[in-house]
RNA sequence: GGUCCGGUAGCUCAGCUGGAUAGAGCAACUGCCUUCUAAGCAGUAGGUCAUUGGUUCGAAUCCAAUCCGGAUCACCA
């Protein structure tokens, strides 16, 4: 039990003792105490001051006075001050702890449990590369995955490949038509940015197609619709429907170039996935569902034979589940996907991480699995989260401001070899660990600058700026970390007793105090699928080590005693460090 | 128009289950490398928490209205 808790508890008990009133720990408030007062936890008496009846000096008196007298290992000293009770804890109390919890590399994991979480996070278009939107979608879920498994949960990570439609024989078309059988090895490109130039290129001869015909006299409507190459992608993508043999050879030869380029991005960014569905095996699931949905009448057939649900009593629309000529649409596809994952995994819950613009897809998905009493239908949730957003708005592929996922890797490592050759500390590396290091860097500061924002939020990104190496990034803290390796491997830290009778300075108590959150923390982020929490967590302490750096020495330390109190705090930081980066997917380096 | 999300320092963001004098980072300015890594530390300056009203001992936080920005409301996915 983390020490909130234990002292909430206290707190209730001693409360009970005095006045024989019962308070639940979500009544009791306690706040970490501001710096500008004694002590390290503060209760704040207002509510209970205003359910007992008493004043709150009168009253922080007798609880300050009670817990010391009921719990002296745990608290030395309280004082109240207006309606808040500070209470300081015993310097043991935090010795014990580091003593205890020191020599763990697991510190942090919570003990298995069975509860199934699917974790379903990228799903790429494959007439695309991959930009800085689908980053954070990746870091996103990586890190939800991994922090749910640090809870216990056994997490099947899984990612749907939309790899038909409209929009896929958009590009295949066009390389059919303007490529001249140039491919990713004889243009040297990498796959998935070789086939989106292609989706690019059909973009083009449709604007121009269009604007001609509207010239003619055509509205804009007829002409998006009468437009010679949008009437051919329309007849490829019957002919692939209806298994055209040499439709179907020319998506898959394109759709390998595609999955190519995507394996190396996904191999660059720790992108791992247990299951892979592609939307070309999964789309026709769901109409046996829809049929089923008829029969109970949770859907209703119109007229011209096209099936809807009436959400109107939900406070939403009427919503269409199959197409009058029975082919199925975007939700059909979930819903079908939903169910065969739950026979294949029986999930407690599936988690979809998918960007803002598809919250109502997805209030619509729940709300239809919930009529149709799917036993999991209570356990669908959708993680949404904001764009990623240029100073001038949205990014535009069509302007060519989109930023592209594999140079801004790329450019992420270029800044990392760059500083640091400035700062030349790494002399002894070879080639291969330097490039090791600077692929740790670059994708650390990435990372943590698309993680260490609350996901609901739209975020800004300005590429003239680029990332920052200083502050509230993940190289500060990767320095950090190996600022702490570089003390350690000169020391022997085989030996290390604890000398529990110490004294703590401000900062070595700091350090403790934070410490003792870490596991909490990740709970608390992994509950909210809210890997921020931990990112600013790791931040601020690993701040607080470097205040505490600073100011005192640990090598040459007072005494023996001091040495290996510091010592010991210096492996308990660097573990809470390592473990923490890693459930956000950022490696530590142990120099740079 | 309906629904949902957001508006906090010049910039990017924390804080939002109501609690002490609203916090970080960047940018600006001052100091600190002859001692464990200066990608660091210490400090200065920077605020009408969009606006107005309400709820109460107490509001950035809750409620209402207004203003501004965004998303969405497809027989696209």
């Amino acid at each position: 039990m983390d020490l909130t808790n234990q002292i909430k508890k206290a707190a209730i008990q001693a409360i009970v003792d005095l006045y024989g009133k019962e308070f639940s720990t979500e009544e009791i408030l306690i706040n970490a105490t501001k710096p500008e007062f004694e002590g390290d936890f503060t209760i704040v008496l207002f509510a209970l001051c205003k359910k007992l009846q008493m004043a709150p000096a009168e009253t922080g008196e007798s609880l300050g006075r009670k817990l010391l007298e009921q719990y002296p290992d745990l608290f030395t000293a309280f004082n109240v001050i207006k309606g808040f009770l500070n209470l300081e804890i015993r310097n043991s109390y935090w010795l014990q702890f580091l003593q205890k919890e020191y020599p763990h590399s697991t510190y942090g994991l919570q003990p298995g449990n069975d509860r199934v979480v699917m974790v379903e996070y990228s799903s790429p278009n494959t007439n695309k590369p991959l930009h800085l939107g689908h980053l954070r979608n990746n870091f996103l879920g990586w890190s939800v995955a991994e922090m749910l498994k640090a809870c216990g949960y056994q997490v099947i990570k899984t990612c749907v490949v939309n790899n038909r439609g409209i929009h896929i024989c958009k590009s295949m078309l066009a390389w059919q038509l303007y490529a001249n059988g140039d491919t990713p090895q004889s243009t040297h490109t990498k796959g998935d940015h070789f086939v989106g130039n292609y989706y690019v290129k059909f973009n083009d001869v449709y604007s121009q197609q269009v604007k001609e015909l509207i010239d003619t006299g055509l509205s804009r409507e007829d002409a998006e619709n009468d437009a010679p190459i949008m009437q051919q992608a329309r007849q490829m993508l019957r002919d692939w429907e209806k298994g055209d043999p040499e439709v179907i050879a020319l998506w898959e030869k394109m759709n390998a170039w595609v999955y190519e380029g995507f394996d190396e991005t996904y191999r660059k960014t720790g992108s791992d996935f247990d299951k892979v569905y592609y939307e070309s095996d999964t789309y026709l699931l769901g109409k046996k569902l829809v049929e089923e949905g008829v029969q109970t009448g949770v859907f209703f057939k119109k007229d011209d034979n096209s099936v809807w649900i009436d959400l109107t009593g939900d406070g939403l629309d009427e919503k269409i589940v199959q197409r009058k000529d029975g082919t199925a649409v975007y939700i059909t596809q979930d819903i079908g996907l939903a169910e065969d994952r739950y026979k294949t995994y029986h999930f407690d819950e599936c988690i979809y991480v998918v960007g803002d613009e598809q919250n109502y897809h997805f209030k619509v998905l729940k709300l239809i699995c919930e009529k149709m009493q799917f036993p999991y239908s209570h356990g669908l949730f959708h993680l949404s989260y904001g764009m990623v957003e240029l100073p001038t708005g949205k990014m535009k592929s069509r302007e060519g401001t989109v930023v592209d996922a594999d140079d801004i890797i790329e450019k992420m490592e270029q800044i990392a070899l760059q500083k640091t050759t400035e700062l030349g500390k790494v002399s002894d590396f070879n080639e291969a660990d330097l490039k090791q290091l600077y692929e740790i860097i670059g994708m650390g500061a990435l990372k943590f600058f698309l993680l260490r924002i609350d996901p609901k939020k739209r975020m800004i990104f300005n590429p003239e700026e680029s990332i920052d190496f200083h502050g509230f990034t993940g190289p500060f803290i990767q320095y950090t970390y190996a600022r702490i390796c570089s003390i350690l491997r000169k020391q022997n830290t085989q030996e290390i007793s604890i000398n529990t009778a110490l004294t703590l300075e401000k900062l070595e108590k700091q350090l403790l105090l934070q410490a003792e959150l870490f596991p909490s923390v990740i709970r608390d982020a992994a509950a909210t699928l809210d890997p921020s929490k931990l990112a600013i967590y790791i931040f601020n302490l690993a701040r607080t080590f470097n205040s505490f750096y600073a100011e005192h020495s640990i090598a040459h330390a007072e005494n023996e005693d001091k040495k290996n109190l510091r010592l010991a705090l210096c492996l308990l930081t660097s573990t809470i460090i390592m473990r923490g980066m890693s459930l956000l997917g950022i490696g530590v380096p142990e120099k740079m």
